[in-house]
DNA sequence: GCCTCACTAGTAATAATTACTATTTAAATG
DNA sequence: CATTTAAATAGTAATTATTACTAGTGAGGC
């Protein structure tokens, strides 16, 4: 089992959580697919019920809820289509992305653009998160839209 | 008539667009309540449709792609809610925002945080554009959560 | 004031997501 | 290993947000 499914089967139980057939179906398609882009829940939504016509949209989406309040996924709208991706790395510090608008694809940024002379500028304010993307064309996509 | 509308109305006389009594009105009311904070679309389909009760879905939805387009509106996603905020200032230099997760309001951000020192990390790639927002409790919601 | 084309109302369809409930199953326990 | 039980699931239906379609209307140029 690789590392991925590891890690998030345990964050599972941790959680009393079962590993039921339908969320490990999903976990693996989803450390498959969704872990260096990501895929919007539509398309994990027709995949599953095709490789598994009796799961109903309410499981799918239930799970991906569940794995995102734990964790294991990240969820995002992309242009306009909510998705998610597989969590980089649960230990992984801090960092934030370049992501390609035609495939998803992302890669990893080292610097995190939080400095203390923009907080300054939030006097009063609660500070709860922050948000840093590029967007773009991948290399990949960039080729082959230029050629 | 607020600098606002009349750039507003400027802009769609611009693109062969009319000045229409509905277009107006909404436009008044995203003057009125979207000008310093995000609103989310589907009150903006309530209030106008409350205001004009034989408004129908499919104009609000237009017209507000279309405020969009122009660039009259800044669309996105808070939450889970497709929003849109007044376009802070049309001639206005590119900047960031903080953005409270609790009332929509917007707080303008000196910096922006894209250097080389980024964008060198992304050999290849085609970069269009970035998104940098800190998100949190604006000075007052922050009071009212404390008391 | 008239004409034309963009715009709108009204209705209906679609797509994505959530709700409900009877049944099933993972996994804890004896 | 058999029993038990809370959690999860399937199946169906509802809801919510958004878009499509078409006949009629009105803004604004002439």
């Amino acid at each position: 089992m690789p590392a991925a499914m590891e890690q998030a089967t345990h964050l599972l139980k941790d959680n009393n959580l079962k590993i039921t057939k339908q969320r490990k179906a999903m976990l693996e398609y989803l450390v498959d697919t969704a872990s260096k882009r990501y895929i919007d829940v539509t398309s994990i939504d027709d995949f599953m019920r095709q490789s598994f016509p009796k799961m109903s949209h309410n499981t799918i989406y239930r799970n991906i809820s569940e794995f995102a309040d734990l964790g294991i996924v990240e969820r995002q709208i992309q242009g306009d289509r909510a998705s998610v991706k597989f969590q980089c790395d649960f230990q992984h510090e801090h960092h934030h992305h370049f992501i390609c608008s035609n495939c998803g694809k992302v890669i990893e940024l080292k610097d995190c653009p939080l400095s203390d002379e923009i907080t300054s500028q939030l006097a009063g304010c609660e500070v709860t998160g922050h948000l840093f993307q590029i967007y773009g064309l991948c290399p990949e996509c960039a080729n082959l839209k230029n050629n």
